[in-house]
DNA sequence: CTTTAAGCATACCTGCTGGTACGAATTATA
DNA sequence: TATAATTCGTACCAGCAGGTATGCTTAAAG
């Protein structure tokens, strides 16, 4: 039964949304399966090696795709950026803006303190950025995107208002911010559309 | 001596910057001052006293000073809360950005765990949006910015990007990608200025 | 059919974390 | 000056987090 390490993996994700890595108490998480020990350090060495195994496994792929799918949009790159932005106040259901976003939650909590960590995360926000710069690039090709805009700064800015948007929408407690957030990023970035 | 509480509310401080709440070892921090837990237990009743104090005694009369000197600036508003990002970039050194903001820390680790966190992390945030919110509604009515940007508005999206910013600089433990989002939005505020 | 290895359960252990109990100086107060 | 209240140090402790050691099944390999 290949799935009860999915099934650790997935449990300790949850708890680990909410309690951060350093509150995750994986044993105690196991249990709650009615799965014991023997399984969890059968397929873990310990803590960080399933911490780092949920960031690789679970939480990298989901967003790598998820902003991945830039390269696929065939309409105004920048309406593409702006679907993928709605999409996420679609998809994410309430309680996910309540636990904030995974990834920006790791950074704050384990970029300083540990290497593996930060690595992974930062592998991450690239590959976000070099999604979001791509789309910009080819917007800028085909004209669709004013020249003097750098592409590279647009990546970034999208990106601090996101991580910025679910700080705000965590520390109130409330969606709302998120989403006018979001919202004000989107007439924004409308503004880059080429005459 | 009343500074030997002092003294253990500044290297908590410090070390729950470093640590978080959740990794914060009291004992161990008073013990580095040559302290022992009579004093510590002497001031606090235990660990969540001692960082709400922290909270209120200093982190809060910091930052709500801090962007309460907007009220005493008398240039042009926007220019005003230009002032006050760029001198963040100044007074800050470079292990803060490292590090990350105190408040987004906190706010990532305990919004969604402890009330107590929350409400006075959430009175932070308010006072922060209240100063820079009354500095463009007094630009306004002077004439000084566009009437038809709402003030909520911006105060918000300044809000969200301050964080956001500390949150890309604190992933990549480089500085940079704080002075970028900054300057990015820097230039969109003068956008609001009223022809 | 034997042997090996994978998958998992049970019991135990160690270090540390957060905290208490108590008492001794020191200082304030009557 | 007697007394009370602060201010701190010392010693102890309960709980638990994280991890080991070990052994029992079941499945795979030869």
């Amino acid at each position: 039964m290949r799935d009860v390490r999915r099934q650790i993996l997935e449990k300790n994700r949850e708890a680990m949304h909410l309690h951060g890595y350093q509150g995750l108490r994986a044993d105690l998480v196991v249990n709650e399966l009615g799965i014991t020990k023997g399984a969890y350090y059968h397929y873990f060495s310990g803590k960080q090696e399933l911490a780092y195994c949920i960031l690789d496994e679970l939480i990298a792929p989901e967003h790598l795709q998820y902003w991945g799918a830039l390269n696929q949009y065939f309409g105004h790159p920048i309406e593409g950026i702006i679907e993928r932005l709605k999409a996420l106040r679609i998809e994410l259901k309430g309680d996910y803006f309540r636990l904030g976003s995974e990834l920006n939650n790791l950074i704050q909590e384990m970029a300083p303190l540990d290497e593996g960590f930060r690595l992974r995360l930062q592998r991450i926000l690239d590959g976000i950025r070099m999604a979001i710069r791509g789309a910009v690039e080819r917007g800028q090709k085909s004209r669709l995107i004013k020249a003097e805009a750098e592409a590279g700064e647009i990546a970034n800015f999208v990106m601090c208002n996101l991580l910025g948007a679910f700080s705000l929408a965590k520390a109130f407690q409330d969606r709302k911010y998120f989403d006018r957030s979001i919202e004000h990023m989107t007439e924004y970035l409308r503004g880059f559309k080429g005459q």
